[in-house]
DNA sequence: AGCTATTTTAAACGCTTGTTTGAATTTTAA
DNA sequence: TTAAAATTCAAACAAGCGTTTAAAATAGCT
């Protein structure tokens, strides 16, 4: 296993824990087992990690997640929301078969980087893989064509916030779970209570 | 104005920016235009000041959350969704009235507070505001009690995700829809925005 | 006014952070 | 085998952090 490859896994699974601010690079050489200048050498720093942490993931998930969602939009037959966000779920569970937890990781990864370091991440993501969200709105427009441009902007947004956030609380949520209603949740569990709940949150009638 | 609401007035402003952890006490006291002691000599600890800053907002919002939730529990009238999650919309908004912005400034620091420091802030507002949860659980309850209890704890974290997500987002969210909307819009607008959003979710039809 | 208690202040503390350095080591290739 | 390139390493760097200290200033009270 090559240093880089070391600190990458170290430094994953330690930011979807902690944070970005919340983890140093020490806690992540140390947990990698390699030297401490090893980030800066073959990174460069601790942001250029940061990206290449969420890239490994985007380059695995943004492919399929594309040709998923771009399914829909060229199917003669008009998608549901259910479709829509069910498009989701097999290309983030392909993480898990990509990297143990991989999918667990990859959206706490998500929230994290959503709320850390003021909007950093959201730019990283609509400028290197804007294709994921065109397919994306295209196919809820297909699916829900009265909503208006701008109310879909918000709708989406608060479909971003409700997964990602759940997400980056997940373990906490799970714990949770198991200890009131003896209930053994895993990640799949979660996404399968989520897409009703956001599907008709998208759906909801329009107020004006 | 004293020097403890002068680092309470810099504090939550900036907690609310850029977060509890990335937010220094000398940011906090050179803004306030203090001593950098201060902060320890009147609140003891960054922790301390921390809760000063979310108490300072839940003893105002707290009481009129509560008889707003509690009166819908009481009415023999069964009230729908949209009548459980409108019933934040006054408590919240009269917290402008209490502070310039404040409605944004609350909504933004529970979102920070629920990523930031691991469910620090989860602890603090369910054992110091217990009242606000039950009345809530109680008025959705009522409102949907086809709901059982595992489904509605799912559902209401998810609109808490929902919520808090947003809100810690809103600034940006709002630039946004200025620019490709060239539509102003507040923190009152997207409240009425959500809420549909959240009901609908909530109200999903339920998967077994 | 004079004494006490409270508050403010500048300076320093010990610690952690990301990053850099230059020498030692390992790997690569001829 | 040897020289060059790539990598690892311990050590130090400067900067920022929350907190503490002890003296100075202010306020409140008799």
């Amino acid at each position: 296993m090559s240093t880089k490859n070391k600190i990458l896994d170290a430094a994953e699974v330690l930011f979807s824990d902690k944070g970005f601010n919340g983890t140093s690079l020490r806690e992540i050489t140390s947990q990698a087992e390699v030297n401490l200048a090893a980030v800066n050498y073959h990174f460069g720093s601790k942001k250029e990690l940061i990206k290449a942490v969420m890239s490994r993931y985007m380059n695995e998930l943004s492919p399929r997640l594309e040709a998923a969602l771009g399914a829909l939009c060229t199917d003669e037959a008009k998608p549901s929301l259910i479709d829509v966000f069910s498009a989701f779920i097999d290309p983030l569970l392909h993480l898990n078969t990509f990297k143990n937890n991989g999918t667990s990781i990859f959206l706490q990864l998500l929230g994290r980087g959503y709320t850390d370091s003021q909007g950093f991440l959201r730019w990283f993501l609509t400028t290197q893989y804007p294709g994921v969200f065109t397919n994306f709105t295209d196919a809820v427009h297909k699916a829900y064509p009265e909503l208006s441009a701008e109310e879909m902007f918000w709708r989406l947004h608060f479909t971003m916030g409700t997964i990602v956030f759940t997400m980056s609380s997940s373990d906490a949520l799970i714990d949770i779970a198991l200890n009131d209603f003896d209930r053994e949740v895993d990640i799949a569990g979660v996404i399968r209570q989520v897409i009703p709940y956001v599907a008709a949150g998208v759906a909801a009638p329009i107020v004006r």
